[in-house]
DNA sequence: CATTATAGCTAACGGTCGTTCGCATTGTCA
DNA sequence: TGACAATGCGAACGACCGTTAGCTATAATG
């Protein structure tokens, strides 16, 4: 179990427990014993479940929001069609296999109609973000003249698209892995075959 | 209320409040009033509250199945890009404004993980199903000239991805309503210049 | 050293949960 | 009409819920 304090440990506790069972379905009890302690003491960090819920909530998003930091600087940037897959292949490992990362989309996925806030960042996190790294990217490449030129907007939502619904498959059928990866690494050559400017006849 | 008998009737009050507030957030003495009777008087027609709620799960399940029955006939097949974005734009409307579909989806978004029966459920609603009408629709669609020749799954993957990720956002905050239907209706766009054959130059 | 804040605990509160029991009412059928 | 199944109800059960109160031990502070 990672954190150091108390107040990490039971955040971390939460974001576990939160994860396999729902908000609803897991006690503060439940949240007390395995950050090691009994339940009332709780409330000498928080002042009741829903503040635990909501502090957890923060922290995994300040948590994403630095593990998405890391943008691709110009110099970075992939510089052919296999090289742009290579990347987002690595990309899918760590996502699909994160620990807290999945939790998190669990949790978004049960609990994104419980506030404003967290449908926002649902839709952040499964949308939005990864949308406006691809259409930089893409913007960058058919600059370059590797991707043909296009909305980049438009073919980063058709770039990601499958990719999120897939993982979405895989989060709640974690046995079809293997299915969904080669689901999206065909989904890759794919578009490459449809968007890349030297790939000469498709089909 | 629809449903005439108790049985139905308990059903679909299972379904509007389970679509509020989650399994674990509704109490069987709220489903029993709104279906118009007493908690104790469940017991008369169900096990108990996960009995209703498998019940309702497959009643909406083969609701589902019916109304997906409607796979276009050979004859009915769109003969145009146009056509083909009229009957998807149709289809789409249907979806995000009938009152089962958008309580049948906010329910499968919270409860995709209490059961492997309702993971598979999600999964063929929000993919699988899709992607196999349009699987279908595109292989003749690529035999009468009017798509590009390509692996029909995958194209039918890259039309249908994004349309069931912005109705999931949809879902969580529907006062962005405007502003999904109208990336839906660009994706179709950029879709058709694409995949069209008829279409020359793009961007 | 005395004081005070911190952080843990047990006991207990009122409330809600899903469920069962026993009884009353109604409708069906011989 | 009498027997009986079907369907409703109120009362009540044990379990669990989130939370509070009050006590104790330790650590920090003057």
């Amino acid at each position: 179990m990672k954190g150091n304090s108390t107040k990490e440990r039971i955040l971390y506790a939460a974001l576990d427990l939160f994860a396999q069972k729902g908000y609803d379905g897991v006690g503060v009890d439940l949240i007390a014993e395995k950050a090691g302690l009994k339940g009332p003491s709780l409330y000498r960090h928080y002042k009741g479940k829903e503040d635990i819920f909501n502090s957890m909530i923060e922290m995994v998003a300040s948590h994403y929001r630095e593990g998405f930091g890391l943008h691709p600087k110009a110099e970075e940037l992939p510089d052919s069609m296999d090289a742009l897959i290579a990347d987002a292949m690595q990309r899918l490992a760590f996502t699909m296999h994160d620990d807290i990362v999945k939790k998190t989309r669990r949790i978004f996925a049960m609990e994104q109609f419980r506030s404003a806030r967290i449908a926002e960042l649902t839709t952040r996190y499964h949308l939005e973000n990864l949308q406006q790294l691809y259409t930089g990217m893409f913007a960058a490449l058919m600059d370059k003249g590797i991707l043909k030129k296009d909305d980049p907007e438009y073919v980063a939502l058709e770039f990601v698209s499958p990719v999120s619904l897939l993982i979405h498959m895989y989060d709640r059928q974690p046995e079809r892995e293997k299915e969904v990866i080669e689901k999206i690494q065909k989904h890759f050559e794919h578009f490459a075959n449809v968007y890349a400017c030297d790939t000469r006849g498709r089909g």
